[in-house]
DNA sequence: TTTTATATGTGAATCTTCTCACATAAATGC
DNA sequence: GCATTTATGTGAGAAGATTCACATATAAAA
C-alpha cells in the first residue's frame, strides 16, 4: 500500500559517505598545491598526499563525474572548479548559529567558514546580551529567528545549544524552514525525513582516539615486529 | 624482503569504524535510559532509539564481544559496564591541549570531557599569557610540554593550533611520546604508523550538510512523491 | 514441571565499497 | 608520422558491511 509521506519525525540514519570525505581531502590538497604553483596533478599525486590509493582517487572522481585527460592527469585549476560546482561553493551560503556558549562563540569566530563562502549571518541565544561584547556577529534573541531565516533565505543551521534544549530548538528551526543542521549537542535529534542532520560529538572523537591508541599499544607498538617495508611517503 | 619498520612518517588512512561510532550511540542512549530508571533493554529498544536496525545492534555487540541473555535482553547497568571496559572508561585519561585560540579555549572549557574521565591536565600556547585570565586550566608555554607529558603520562593530545604550525607541533608531541591526536587544524598530518590521528574538520562537516541539503532539495523535497509508509518512530 | 512465546547470536545471503587489472587514449620520443 | 610509453576510466573480482533468517536458550505462563 502506498500513501503520501507524512512529515514523520524520526532519527534518520545519516552518515556522510567516505567517498565524499575523501573528495574534501583531495580538494584541501589541491588548494595547497595550487598555492605552491602546481598546475597539473596525477591520481597518484593526490593519492600520496592524502594517504589513499591512486585507484581510489580515480574511482571517487568517477563517482562524482570528474574526468581528467588520458595520460595527461588533471589540471589543478580545472579540477578545483569542478569541485566548486559539485559542492555549490560558487555561491554564498547563509547560516545561522544557535547557542552562544563557549563552543558557539568559538564557531562564530571561526574565520575559515567565511573563506569558504559560508557566512554566519546571525547568532542566537536565549540570553543575547551574554556574549554580545565578545562577538563579531550580531547576537539576537530566539524571538527573531524566523525573521532572520526568512530574510537571508537560510537553509542550514549550526546548533550549539545545551543538550537539554537541542531537540526543542531543532523543532523550531525546522518549522521555520531549515533543511540541514550541524549538531554539536550530544543528542540524536528526531527530525522529518527531508532534514539532514550531521552530528559532531567531540567526546566521541576523543574517545575513539583513546580506544585506538589502547588497541595499538596492545599490539606491542609494532616496535619489534618485522613487517614488509612500506614505501616512504615523506 | 623483510626489514624492520622505520618510524616512517606518512599520512595514515585512519577512519573510525562505523560500528564503533554506533557503539557510542548505544552508550549515549543507555546512559539516558539509566537516568530514566530503565533496568533492561532489548536490541530493538536501542535500535528504535538510535535509528539503526535491531540486527545491526546485535551484530555490533557481537563484534565487540558483548553478550546478553537469551530472551531476556540486556541489563542496562551490565551493558554500560562492559562498554566502560571496552573503551577504558573505568580509568582516567590525561590529555594536553595545544593552541589556546578561540577553538582551544572553547575545548578547554568543555565540561563533558571531565564527565567522561578525560582530563585536560594542561593547555599550551606560544603566547601563554593570551588566554590565561579566561581559562580554568593552566596555560603553559610550549617549552614545558615534555615535562607535563612525562609527569602526567599523557598519551593523547588535542591539537587546536593554526594550520601553519600543526605539523611542527605534531612532530614535537610525537617526539615526547604522544600516541594519539585529535586534530582540529585542516591539515593532514604526517605521522609514524603507530600514531593515531583523528581529524575534525569543521568546514567539511558544514559543507557536507550543505551538499546533502542541495541534493535532497533537487529530489524535489519528497513532498509530493508517493512512497511506502514508514513506521513512525516518534 | 512442562509448554509456549520471544529475543538472542550467528552463519548465509545480499548489498556496498574497495582493489585489481587492463583496454584505451593521448602525450612524448624517434 | 609511427611507435612507445604512461595515466586514465571502468568492468570484474575481492573484501567488507549489513540484512536476513533461523536454530537456540530461556523467561514467563500454564
Amino acid at each position: 500500500m502506498k500513501i503520501k509521506i507524512f512529515d514523520v519525525k524520526q532519527i534518520t540514519k545519516y552518515v556522510i559517505k567516505n567517498s565524499l570525505k575523501r573528495i574534501f581531502l583531495y580538494r584541501a590538497c589541491l588548494v595547497r598545491l595550487k598555492l605552491m604553483g602546481v598546475k597539473k596533478v596525477f591520481s597518484y599525486t593526490l593519492a600520496n598526499e592524502t594517504g589513499v590509493t591512486a585507484d581510489q582517487v580515480r574511482k571517487d572522481f568517477s563517482e562524482f563525474g570528474i574526468k581528467g585527460n588520458k595520460r595527461g592527469g588533471y589540471e589543478v585549476e580545472e579540477l578545483l572548479e569542478k569541485m566548486e560546482n559539485i559542492f555549490h561553493r560558487n555561491k554564498d551560503h547563509n547560516l545561522v548559529l544557535i547557542g552562544m556558549g563557549n563552543m558557539g562563540l568559538a564557531l562564530s569566530k571561526y574565520s575559515r567558514f567565511v573563506q569558504r563562502n559560508m557566512n554566519i549571518v546571525a547568532t542566537f541565544d536565549i540570553d543575547p546580551f551574554k556574549q554580545k561584547i565578545r562577538s563579531d556577529i550580531p547576537v539576537y534573541s530566539m524571538g527573531r529567528l524566523k525573521e532572520i531565516i526568512d530574510r537571508f533565505r537560510v537553509k542550514v543551521a549550526i546548533l550549539a545549544v545545551p543538550e537539554i534544549s537541542a531537540q526543542e530548538v531543532a523543532d523550531e528551526l525546522i518549522r521555520f524552514g531549515i533543511k540541514g543542521i550541524v549538531n554539536f549537542a550530544p543528542v540524536l535529534l528526531k527530525v522529518p525525513a527531508d532534514v539532514v542532520v550531521n552530528n559532531v560529538n567531540l567526546c566521541d572523537e576523543l574517545e575513539s582516539v583513546i580506544y585506538y591508541v589502547h588497541k595499538m599499544m596492545k599490539v606491542d607498538g609494532l616496535k619489534n615486529i618485522e613487517i614488509l617495508y612500506r614505501d616512504m611517503k615523506y
